[in-house]
DNA sequence: TACTTATTGAAAATGATTTTCAGTAAGAAA
DNA sequence: TTTCTTACTGAAAATCATTTTCAATAAGTA
């Protein structure tokens, strides 16, 4: 799997494949890190010099909208997106380098239900995220 | 407990107590919604007409500087605030009207430790909530 | 009551994001 | 290939949230 796949999804969704959105999916698919859309501008025009931050955003936003990529909420704000993965996963953060990992393996059923019956509210998702350093950043 | 409780803590920490302060405490304080400054500056504003959201916008940045307060994190923004509870806690949301409940109870040493063995990782902190339908709006 | 200085709201500045617009080019159809 | 429609582009302007500046005010200690 390549960048070709997004832009492929992109084609398929009605979207043209330009030199721009190229640049952009370039930077950010299979990128660990969370990055902002000025990162993201400041990367891709290394390799495509033209590009305006304005289809940074658009192009972003086009890859949200097709679930390819998700932002990233963390103390330090959450204007940064990292490449989705398939279906429900939970992040671990670099507080750092903005390394991100995905995990599994919560089991929170339990204590969903439990909380469900105490408050009488219909829980329909949750977030989990992990924040620390990373291998390299401790 | 009132919100007299933050009014003096402002005291103590060498702020002063001013009727705008007053304003702004007594709308957050004790209120179970996610407020963002301008929600809090439009109901302050009906106790105390002369306010400024300038001082909205400085009073919360105390209030969550002395933990009385904390940003809330929702997939439809991060701007709202809302009273903290004491120590570390979880966030239940209701996603239609923002009503907050704070829970405990999650079990996630086990998880925690095999990530950061798989990882490498060494993890200082966790984010976990729960978003849903509140009894109310179900 | 007097005095120091933190606090105020208005206005201006800033920074991020969105909208407008006229020119360009993707890509389907011929 | 060439034509043709219209999605896409970047620049500039507009918008929106937040922060800074500033001179006047008022909290609260002495
Ligand atoms: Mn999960
Ligand atoms: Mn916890
Ligand atoms: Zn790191
Ligand atoms: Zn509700």
């Amino acid at each position: 799997m390549s960048s070709e796949t997004w832009l492929e999804q992109l084609h398929d969704n009605g979207y043209r494949v330009t030199a721009a959105r190229r640049a952009v999916v370039d930077v950010v698919y299979g990128n660990t890190h969370a990055l902002t859309p000025i990162e993201v501008y400041d990367q891709a025009r290394k390799k495509y010099r033209a590009l305006g931050l304005v289809t940074v955003y658009r192009t972003l936003e086009k890859l949200e909208e097709l679930h390819l990529i998700q932002r990233v909420h963390q103390p330090i704000g959450c204007q940064a997106f990292i490449s989705a993965g398939l279906g429900h996963q939970h992040l671990l953060l670099c507080k750092t380098c903005g390394q991100v990992e995905f995990f599994e393996g919560d089991d929170l059923d339990a204590l969903t239900k439990s909380i469900a019956r105490k408050t009488g509210y219909q829980i329909q998702e949750h977030w989990l995220q992990l924040f620390g350093l990373c291998a390299n950043c401790k």
